[in-house]
DNA sequence: TCGGGCCATGTTACAGTGTATCAGCCGCAC
DNA sequence: GTGCGGCTGATACACTGTAACATGGCCCGA
């Protein structure tokens, strides 16, 4: 997974261990200083709170459940409420710095420098649980098309696909 | 809402007064007269349980939670768990016969016959609360390419469309 | 400086969604 | 009959998400 991220992040590393993702410390760091930066262009507040559940839902690579992260930001003195967390996720989501996704009721950061408006489409492996976003112009005018047909005017486009990615594909063909 | 649908279901109505959807029990009967045929051919039971909640969710025309099903089959003596619910959706869905909308975690009741294969567009309206169901080809084939490139088999698409119908959007332009 | 408003966070409680598990029932094949 | 598998009922529980209220910090105008 992440091979094929139409827009890399930086560094070329795969979260495709056997062992699902692993906490990728520079994962987390490149994406608090672009929010760091993000935030202070837009006159919000990056708060710790913002920060760090940023920095555990980037680290991860994969899909986090609020109360998973919660989890991990709790211990040693400190408690995270899953309240807090959903507050913080909001905030992040709507900066478009972490995306939802539906159809496993988690979250991942978002690791491209989409415009606004652009649509996702989210690529879950079934296999390793990794994730990889990409932006498809073609589905996207394609999906326009028959919405303005339809005489729809869309807010908002969910686009989930499960499957297997290609590096587990490669695996498993290897392995048997 | 469903003015638009490329499959019509047979009776020319439209579920979307000011008050959202209706029960419909052309609707429903339809949808019941069809999965029942459907089971034969496939030598599946197309119990009682089974048959009801299809009949709520093909009368409500909105997305419904499996809660609101329960809640609906209950009373007068009767009562459902909305345990038994979910095993009926999980057969349902199954059997292509409804549809889960993730973005609402409620499930619409399926008024196509569409292939297996077939990846389905959701449009719901964020005014009524209507939904609708259409195939959209290119959509499909434009995705299946940027899959294709991108090395990933999938194994299942969700597309859901948030916005507003034609309807509403007419009924709010004429009342300002 | 004081007060008030706004925002972020903490806390508790609760609503909504989904699954695990065990038990009973029924039809069917052996 | 006996066993088996599929369907349903029932309870309990885990997971997901929100409402409501309290607190503390910050800025800003009086």
């Amino acid at each position: 997974m992440r091979a094929y991220a139409q827009q890399d992040h930086g560094h070329d590393h795969h979260h495709d261990g056997a062992d699902g993702r692993h906490g990728c410390g520079r994962c987390a760091e490149s994406a608090t200083e672009r929010a760091e930066r993000l935030c202070q262009e837009r006159g919000l507040q990056f708060t710790p709170l913002r920060r760090d559940v940023l920095a555990v839902v980037a680290a991860e690579g994969r899909p986090l459940g609020a109360y998973d992260i919660a989890e991990r930001m709790s211990g040693q003195g400190r408690r995270v409420a899953a309240v807090s967390v959903y507050r913080a996720l909001d905030f992040l989501t709507e900066q478009g710095l972490v995306h939802r996704i539906s159809s496993r009721n988690a979250f991942v950061s978002c690791e491209h420098d989409h415009g606004d408006g652009a649509s996702l489409v989210f690529l879950i492996c079934r296999s390793c649980g990794g994730i990889d976003e990409m932006t498809a112009p073609a589905v996207e005018s394609a999906l326009d098309a028959t919405l303005a047909q339809a005489g729809f005017t869309p807010t908002s486009r969910i686009l989930e696909v499960e499957g297997e990615c290609g590096s587990c594909r490669e695996r498993r063909r290897r392995e048997g």
